[in-house]
RNA sequence: GUGGGUAUAGUUCAGUGGUUAGAGCGCCAGAUUGUGGCUCUGGAAGUCGUGGGUUCAACUCCCAUUACCCACCCCA
């Protein structure tokens, strides 16, 4: 018996509507907000992710999917949403087209090699926007709202907004050092893993479950204190808008996330599900990356946002919406051993838009009734009984079990009057 | 990478070292000849995850293995 890959899980016909409904809010909502969709490929350049997402991340270290094809390159399967979306902006020169750039992708594949549990697949599906071309905080805060708006519209309110500033490439470096030069003396009180990363990214230390919260850590000097003018007005400017509209956050100088690409502003939304915390969506600024893959230097913000874990969190609280009825219309035939009428009107009633089918089984009447009832069908018509010699058909209603009978001239006016 | 749990019908789960392994739900059929949801009756369906071992005898005990679930780490 060959099973689905470990972590990979499969849309079922019975559950893809909750795909296509929260895909519909996701476009509609990013569509307003005059974003564009793209799509990018599933898997690209290794050197893409090395380059863009940092070869020190986690991600690149020990959860890609890599693999040499048949000309010898290295492919990996896309890890996160963002640098192929770079890349094709660079690549397509979208940059010299009128700014700012507005794009969202839905529903984009992204592999990581991890051991799987809830909320955590190996194949998953994010949901991501990103806004090229403008330096203002007010790029930052269309995001978040953005995100809120439609967390909210998808009846999920346990959340928190978790913002920090990482700083750029003038105020970061003489961070890091004054970082390192304060772990040094504590290295050997850290984990194995820290002790490596207080060289090659000591940004991580702080981001350590094993150690953030040691004394020693909860010391150390922060990005936010280090700040350039430039990333403490962004940041402040920032802050100022989301208190103007209200929206809720907290600072949280542990989220450095887990691509390097960021500057300036990072964020996550969590919520509390299960009696933990679980990232929903995560994103921030990254200033640096359009340049640093080839293109002019182009400010640019953006997010990732999980499809499951709505999904999740929605199955969790109860709150998916009703699978909606299969078929509007089953046409039933009175002449079991001839259901041709039957497949025929069927054909009809799709040319003029209605959702219908016949029976395909070699049921029995009572048997395609029972069918009709499952599928959610909300008029039976029959077809081949005595109203036949009237050109008409019977067509019962669902519902409120009420019959009638109708001329089969009439019959499609009637099902489209009727069926809303 | 580390730790815990589970594996029996389509599904959720019972079950006992010894005859033909059970239930609910689901599925299919029937309850008088052209009609669904409720009810009743009947039926199909399982190499008891896989491999090995102990035993006269293993679904049951032991070992290994795989898969799934959950948690840590990290994140979406």
């Amino acid at each position: 018996m060959i099973q689905a890959p470990r972590g990979t899980k499969d849309v079922l016909p019975q559950e893809s509507y909750l795909w296509q409904w929260i895909e519909q809010e996701m476009r509609t909502i990013a569509e307003k907000a005059g974003y564009r969709e793209i799509r990018t490929p599933v898997f690209e350049h290794t050197e893409l992710f090395l380059r863009g997402v940092g070869d020190t991340t986690d991600i690149v270290q020990k959860e890609m999917y890599t693999f040499e094809d048949k000309g010898k390159r290295s492919i990996t399967l896309k890890p996160e949403g963002t640098a192929g979306v770079v890349r094709a902006v660079i690549e397509n020169r979208l940059y010299a087209d009128t700014l700012p750039i507005k794009a969202y992708y839905i529903n984009s594949p992204i592999f990581r090699y991890e051991n799987p549990q809830s909320g955590r697949l190996r194949e998953h599906h994010q949901f991501g926007m990103e806004f090229f071309g403008s330096l203002s905080p007010s790029a930052d805060a269309e995001l978040i709202v953005i995100l809120l708006a439609l967390l909210k519209r998808f009846g999920i309110n346990n959340l928190a907004v978790h913002i920090n500033s990482n700083g750029c490439e003038k105020c970061r470096p003489s961070y890091l050092e004054k970082l390192r030069g304060y772990l040094k003396p504590y290295r050997n009180k850290l984990c194995d893993t820290c002790k490596i990363r207080i060289e090659q990214n000591p940004l991580r230390v702080l981001d350590c479950k094993i150690d953030a919260d040691k004394p020693e850590v909860r010391g150390t000097p922060l990005m936010i204190d280090y700040l350039c003018d430039e990333c403490d007005e962004h940041f402040e400017n920032l802050k100022a808008i989301l208190d103007k509209i209200e929206v809720p956050y907290t600072i949280d100088t542990s989220i450095v996330r887990g691509l390097d690409y960021y500057t300036k502003t990072v964020f996550e939304i969590t919520m509390q599900t299960k009696g933990r915390e679980m990232a929903l969506c995560g994103g921030g600024r990254y200033d640096g990356l359009v340049s640093e893959l080839g293109g002019p230097v182009t400010p640019a913000v953006g997010f990732g946002l999980g499809m499951e874990r709505i999904i999740l969190e929605m199955s969790n609280q109860n709150i998916l919406p009703a699978a909606p009825p299969i078929l509007d219309v089953f046409v039933c035939n009175l002449q079991k051993e001839d259901q041709s009428e039957a497949f025929l009107l069927s054909q009809l009633l799709r040319q003029s838009g209605i959702k219908a089918d016949s029976d395909h089984m070699n049921r029995s009447l009572k048997a395609q009734f029972k069918y009709a009832d499952k599928i959610g069908a909300k008029f039976v018509v029959i077809v081949g009984g005595e109203e036949e010699s009237r050109g008409a058909v019977a067509v019962r209603n669902m519902n409120t079990k009420e019959q009638t009978e109708v001329s089969k001239n009439n019959l499609i006016q009637f099902l489209l009057e009727k069926g809303n």
